[in-house]
DNA sequence: GAAGTGGATATACC
DNA sequence: ACTGGTATATCCACTTC
């Protein structure tokens, strides 16, 4: 039997004792495929240097009679062979050790415990990503497969007969194939349960909804009393039905992707919980068992064969950083990425939902997945690039953090060095790395407040990866001393140094570096939303490389590489400030990899020479671009200190749009009222040049703040719960509110948006936290602290660039000379 | 009792 | 615990004069 095949989904068993990948995939006439192939399963020993080849061969014939019991089986080593091997960009003589069972590779590691020994490594993969390395059959990729159809067979437990696959093989042979195109089939759900239900599975599911290309389904038993299909509606019996329809659908449809939104953490175990109530299998994997529920910091709920994606998860990592967003809700996100937002439905106990309410209902739980559904068609390409890059399922990827993308990618690309690979840092080894503290980090020059015409602002391309890259910095490359050719730098920590050698890490970064090169040139030639998210991902991607180095779980870490590698970032900017200065320029403003400055008398284009001459002279694949000219920029003072904040400033580029950084206006935390407010007189003031128009602004909305015309909200101020309530030693104003709200019977956890406003005290010198309400209650506004703690500290330092003393204006001592107040 | 200081907390920048 | 460090700013508790 032959096809060609695209793998999407991995997945594992044991069969006599022995581990069999079982992946999930395509081939190009649509038809699912189903594959289980083995693999080798080893570990290496790395030998101490200069044994005799009598002691290795004694030393092999001793490891051949290795076994290990366990309560399930005898795992033992079935062969060993000499291998020359790198380890960090090191030779070293090793000895592959082959063993029966991969589960067993840390007892039979730790039965290697030998004097001839001196490391033993790559038993802490994980079988699938060994399995990937094993037998290059890489994720999203094409292939030509070639073995025995096993549908009908009952070997390997019958395994062909229970899946439900188009096309069963044991694999034989496999090879790459050029690239075809390949959309997967996605289905998109949401589910509605009883209002007030916030406890898993604490109430009955009212509906659930399923979108696919040219599908669209409501289930429900609730509602229309006659129970009667229409529409999209289909009705059931009870709640056990409505689940085993939604199994049933969704084999039907057998889609490659499962999506929902915080499904993880909601839609997927609400549903094993109701099905367990209802005592049915909730059997919707393709082999007809159960997802697996993984605890830990959040849950996952893994589906075999039809991959689960909960989106939210993705997007968190891969795109959150870089959002306009105030919230990673699916109603933010929908807005912000399809110009869309959820349907409006008020929620109400299902005794209470009327009809046409009912309809409405259907409506609300139907467009969500319509939106999930959108979503992932958008952001399904960089899923699948950085899959193909990183070389791991994009099941795994969807819900890794940013090291695991980047560990994945080295531990992928081991082989190309010889390179045998690093372990996992052990709990020791994590509570040491822990305890060391943080190494010094990025230069930020303090800027001088002041409006400031004309600017040009540079900044380095992937500043940390290009270090890494252009000085070889790496865990593995750095050297034991000084030597004559080396990079060398020096840290608190001390001085280090980086032979000229290409590491395998720098090496391999250098392709990171060209995903997020060539992302970022796609965005410039065709900018839209899409394409700046993409361009976002891969920044954030390039940029992690420096955090995994500096990151105590990584496998890579090295404390004086990260340290090195920060000495660079701040030798390279004050280096490039300087020779800005030494070109006659006024430096306004530098952080970490940016610098701005005022261009004076000089052209663009002029400045645009500068900048390659800067360039000439960098190193390695180092890259000063030029970020924007910009029409005007302000910076001010931090608050109640004359010194520049850092971290803080507003840009006007020439086509008018603005650029704001750390202000007020950007942080989700201050009431829309202070923020629209800075807005507009940071807008009015980088359009004018001056603070005229803007100081007129103020007035009227002081005066409207002090007549309490001011819309409830407008002053609504927004906290984000960070932690469970009882781990809070200090109780802050939205901690007593979420205390209200968790007295009120609402839904309240870590990540949970704290909305509330300040009202007038009883007593003069009441605390904030005192004073706040929930934005359903009832009470007159704190005219007086919306005016002292939010309008005054948003625009005091602007105008104070002016000389212009806001809070004699709010206190209305200057009357006279300043107008109506 | 005003003023200053420092911890806890949240959020942003790069 | 799940990439890093740098920075601003608030609110509150506490100390100091």
């Amino acid at each position: 039997m032959k096809t060609d095949f695209i793998p999407i989904d991995y997945d594992y068993f044991d069969f006599q004792n022995r581990n069999y990948i079982k992946i999930t995939g395509r081939n190009s006439q649509g038809k699912r495929v189903f594959l289980i192939d083995t693999c080798p399963i080893y570990l290496w020993a790395i030998l101490k240097p200069n044994l005799s080849s009598q002691k290795i061969k004694k030393l092999i014939e001793k490891i051949s009679r290795i076994k290990v019991k366990t309560r399930e089986r005898t795992s033992k080593v079935e062969k060993v062979e000499i291998h020359d091997k790198n380890f960090l960009d090191k030779p070293v003589k090793t000895l592959k050790i082959f063993v029966t069972n991969y589960k067993d590779l840390p007892e039979i590691a730790s039965s290697l415990g030998l004097e001839e020994i001196e490391k033993r490594r790559g038993y802490d993969l994980g079988f699938i990503t060994h399995y990937i390395i094993e037998k290059k059959l890489d994720p999203l990729n094409w292939y030509e497969i070639e073995g025995e159809e096993i549908s009908n067979s009952d070997d390997y437990g019958g395994i062909g007969k229970a899946v439900e696959a188009d096309i069963c093989i044991m694999l034989d042979k496999h090879k790459k194939v050029q690239e075809k195109k390949f959309t997967p089939k996605t289905l998109a759900f949401d589910i509605e349960t009883e209002s007030g239900a916030f406890q898993i599975g604490s109430g009955e599911i009212l509906m659930i909804s399923l979108v696919s290309d040219n599908f669209k389904k409501v289930i429900t038993w609730k509602g229309n009393e006659n129970k009667k299909d229409y529409r999209y509606v289909e009705y059931v019996k009870d709640e056990a039905e409505l689940i085993e329809k939604f199994i049933e659908y969704t084999k039907k449809i057998s889609p490659d992707f499962i999506v929902g939104y915080y499904s993880d953490g909601f839609d997927m175990p609400y549903i094993k919980a109701r099905a367990q109530k209802n005592k049915i299998k909730f059997d919707i994997n393709l082999d007809g068992s159960q997802p697996i529920f993984s605890r830990g910091i959040s849950t996952t709920a893994k589906t075999k064969g039809i991959s689960h994606i909960d989106l939210l998860r993705f997007i968190r990592t891969a795109y959150a950083q870089y959002m306009q967003s105030e919230t990673l809700s699916l109603d933010d996100v929908a807005s912000e990425f399809l110009g869309e937002n959820k349907k409006e439905f008020e929620f109400k106990h299902s005794s209470k939902i009327n009809s046409e309410e009912w309809d409405k209902y259907f409506e609300y739980n139907l467009h969500d997945s319509v939106l999930v559904f959108k979503l992932f068609e958008k952001f399904w390409p960089d899923l699948l690039t950085f899959s193909l890059t990183i070389k791991e399922p994009p099941s795994e990827l969807s819900r890794a953090g940013l090291s695991k993308f980047v560990e994945g990618y080295i531990l992928h690309n081991l082989e190309k060095y010889n390179e045998i690979p690093e372990r996992r840092p052990k709990h020791e080894e994590l509570g040491k790395r822990r305890q060391e503290g943080p190494v010094e980090g990025a230069f930020v020059l303090e800027p001088k407040p002041g409006l400031y015409e004309k600017i040009a602002m540079f900044d380095f391309t992937s500043m940390h990866t290009s270090i890494i890259i252009s000085m070889n910095i790496s865990k593995s490359t750095l050297l034991e001393k000084k030597e004559k050719n080396s990079n060398t730098i020096k840290t608190k920590l001390g001085e280090f140094s980086f032979t000229k050698k290409q590491g395998f890490i720098p090496a391999l970064l250098n392709e990171i570096f060209l995903y997020r090169k060539k992302a970022k040139a796609e965005y410039k030639k065709n900018p839209n939303i899409f394409t700046k998210a993409r361009s976002n991902a891969f920044k954030v991607l390039s940029a992690s490389v420096h955090g995994y180095i500096a990151f105590f779980g990584a496998r890579y870490y090295s404390k004086e590489a990260s340290s090195s590698i920060l000495g660079y970032v701040r030798k390279f900017n004050q280096d490039t400030i300087k020779n800005i200065e030494k070109e006659g320029y006024e430096v306004v403003y530098g952080d970490t990899d940016s610098i701005a400055f005022i261009m004076g008398n000089k052209t663009e284009t002029e400045i645009k020479d500068f900048l390659k001459r800067l360039n000439s002279k960098l190193p390695g694949i180092m890259e000063l671009e030029l970020e924007d000219f910009y029409k005007r920029g302000i910076w001010v003072t931090t608050r109640g200190g004359t010194t520049g904040a850092k971290k803080k400033y507003a840009l006007l580029d020439k086509k008018g749009n603005l650029k704001i950084r750390g202000f007020e206006t950007v942080r989700r935390d201050w009431c829309t009222l202070a923020r629209n407010l800075q807005n507009r007189i940071i807008t009015l003031i980088l359009e004018d040049g001056n603070e005229k128009r803007a100081l007129e602004y103020l007035k009227t909305v002081i005066k409207k703040a002090k007549a309490h015309e001011i819309s409830k909200e407008e002053l609504i101020i927004k906290t984000q719960l960070k932690k469970p309530l009882s781990e809070y030693k200090a109780t802050t104003p939205h901690v007593i509110v979420a205390k209200k709200m968790k007295e009120a019977k609402m839904p309240i956890s870590p990540g949970t948006i704290i909305s509330y406003f300040v009202c007038e005290a009883k007593e003069k010198k009441a605390l904030v936290r005192d004073r706040v309400k929930l934005p359903g209650e009832k009470g007159q506004y704190d005219a007086e602290y919306y005016l002292n703690h939010q309008i005054l500290p948003a625009v005091e330092n602007i105008f104070q660039v002016f000389k212009i003393n806001i809070s004699e204006i709010i206190e209305g001592k200057r009357q006279t000379s300043l107008g109506d107040f």
